[in-house]
DNA sequence: TTGAAAGCGCTAACAA
DNA sequence: TTGTTAGCGCTTTCAA
């Protein structure tokens, strides 16, 4: 075994082999692996798997999802695996596909529509059953963009050829018209819960760092927490656009840090834990205290979150359940392709966890 | 389009369809296609282009795989998707794949290797052509456990079935005997290099935040890390084993953090960036600064590194070249399947990234 | 209870 | 340059 490296698996055995090694018929050894569509005697059924372990025989997936028309594979499609929160979410799907008999594909769009448009195909090429799908890119109108087809997600997708659900935001064609189900948390709400505690501290001077504008999911807590800052006759004192990653919260955070005092704002409502994590980085190098000089919240509440310094306040997204409605969703969708059934959107409650990155508004700055 | 959801996809075209309509063969289809083996006439080229488009084909990657006795695609097994650093380097094997023209299947095991065993069976029915897979155990000795099969991921991989690299890490047959190529870096050098750096800063009691004692790679780390004291006559002063999760570094700087300042480690080395981020959340909660009162190192930099507070000092492992290493291996082998070549195994330098949560010892303490 | 055989959608060798 | 056709490994209907 050491020293050399034949691959045996290229020579591997075919359940024709496992027939004949057991003096049975290829369609006995089906029965006996598949524990149907029919009875095998005692007997046969032991000479099958005494040949079988002989052989070291593998069934071969791909013949038998030819012939079965269906894969048992679900394909899950990330904007970026590089963010906690989407590892999160992605592990809680895989499982709850496991509990269901499905694998999944996954693959990483890199937040590139093009890449995920061929990605998607790439899926649909390989006859995943269904496809669950967090949208790199909320584009709004348009579905434009795309080099390899020439086109963006939404061309190979409105309206789905498969079974196929939305998690965690929602990409509609251009009119907000629905074209496939969606699960996902109150983005609205979110940011609403976020903003009311910041305002429950005494905070003021309150500035967001948000997402690209071009993503809704980021616009709606936005919206929400304007929402709440408007019923207390207050506006944001300064909002800026980050892309969500460690960099550009540390960045924002550079220009805030720089203000005097008294322009500063007094707390940053941040659309994601990433960039909140880069704001608190940013104030730490500036000297700055959070909460005592700034406070910070985030969104998601990442893993890392409670071990940030300060632990961060945030606001939490109910992963398991998004996952399991899912999961649902798609694998109801499965079982009944052929009903018409309008696009289903189902949303979750949020729930704010409060750490030490906020803190009551000092009474003298 | 909306309102309704019936899946086109489940009645799409076949190659024959397409032939149909075009009004040439099935095997001008192909030609088209796939460009090749023989050339096809302009004029029946175009027809067979506009019936593809007319009916929306999309060719069965699986019937094709079946035929063809390849799927162009790659196995990526991972130990934990939710750890940065996979992340990044699952990420840069993606890339290096695509440019190869190679799809990833990526699959987490999520540090079981019952699972792991489970979605590497999986990985070779499904007919993957190459697999790379990061270990999740290093159980040294034995591969036993797993449950679904009765085994480990050792008895389906011991010999590889199909061309495989392991990457990152090292798991061998009993006895230390490798059997099949492995693309790593220099734990042991890393680990020196970490601790000749605090040494250098002046530290003498320092401490370690190991790995579990089954993975030989933090083990390997470990080792450098000793060697490097030993060779200033010195010993670690503690050492405690964590999981390379971001709690089990906190669980252990608690311990350190509540020693007297005269007995409490003047560095800590730990063998990851997670559970290091952890150390510094604990150190903070305690009020002990960092660099100041206590020095930390990680292990890997993950992006988060230079946004933890303080900036973490790590060893930064060559996540592009190990990835471009490890595809070059697995595609040399995927085209020179019969060689019978011994397993080879490449390994890759590391780089001291220096920091804020390291200092020079404190005149006094 | 069993075996034979018809394909699933595709590629490529072969014949024209 | 083109069409015909034999399978790839499997499931399952049909007939025995």
């Amino acid at each position: 075994m050491e020293g050399k490296l034949p691959y045996t698996g290229c020579v591997s055995a075919t359940r024709d082999d496992v027939a004949q090694r057991a003096g049975v018929s290829a369609a006995t050894v089906s029965y006996v692996l598949n524990g149907g569509p029919r009875g095998v005697s005692e007997d046969k059924r032991d000479r099958v798997l005494r040949a079988v372990a002989e052989l070291g025989y593998r069934p071969n997936a791909i013949a038998r999802s030819l012939r079965a028309r269906h894969t048992s594979i679900l394909g899950l499609v990330l904007p970026d695996s590089a963010n906690p929160y989407f590892a999160q979410l992605s592990r809680a799907i895989e499982d709850a596909a496991a509990e269901h008999g499905y694998q999944v594909v996954v693959s990483n769009a890199a937040d590139d529509p093009a890449r995920e448009a061929a990605q998607i195909e790439a899926m649909l090429r390989l006859q995943v059953d269904g496809l669950i799908w967090i949208p790199a890119d909320i584009r709004g109108e348009r579905g434009e963009r795309g080099e390899r087809d020439g086109a963006g997600p939404m061309a190979a997708l409105a309206p789905p050829p498969i079974p196929t659900v939305q998690v965690d935001r929602e990409l509609t064609l251009p009119g907000g018209i629905s074209f496939c189900d969606v699960v996902e948390s109150d983005h609205v709400a979110g940011g609403r819960v976020a903003a009311e505690h910041l305002l429950a501290l005494g905070h003021r001077r309150i500035a967001c760092l948000a997402g690209p504008a071009t993503h809704l999911h980021a616009c709606q807590r936005l919206d929400g927490a304007r929402a709440a800052l408007r019923e207390h006759d207050l506006e944001l004192v300064d909002m800026r656009h980050g892309d969500f990653g460690y960099a550009s919260g540390a960045a924002a955070a550079e220009h805030w840090c720089a203000l005097a005092p008294a322009l500063r704002p007094q707390a940053v409502l941040c659309i994601n834990d990433a960039m909140a994590l880069g704001v608190l980085s940013a104030a730490a190098e500036r000297g700055l205290r959070v909460p005592g000089d700034l406070s910070v919240t985030g969104y998601d509440d990442v893993p890392l979150a409670r071990y940030a310094v300060p632990p961060l306040t945030t606001v939490a997204q109910p992963v398991q359940l998004l996952a399991t409605a899912a999961l649902e969703t798609l694998l109801d969708r499965i079982a009944n392709p052929e009903a018409p059934v309008a696009p289903r959107r189902r949303l979750f409650h949020v729930q704010l966890v409060v750490r030490r990155s906020t803190a009551p508004l000092a009474r003298m700055e």
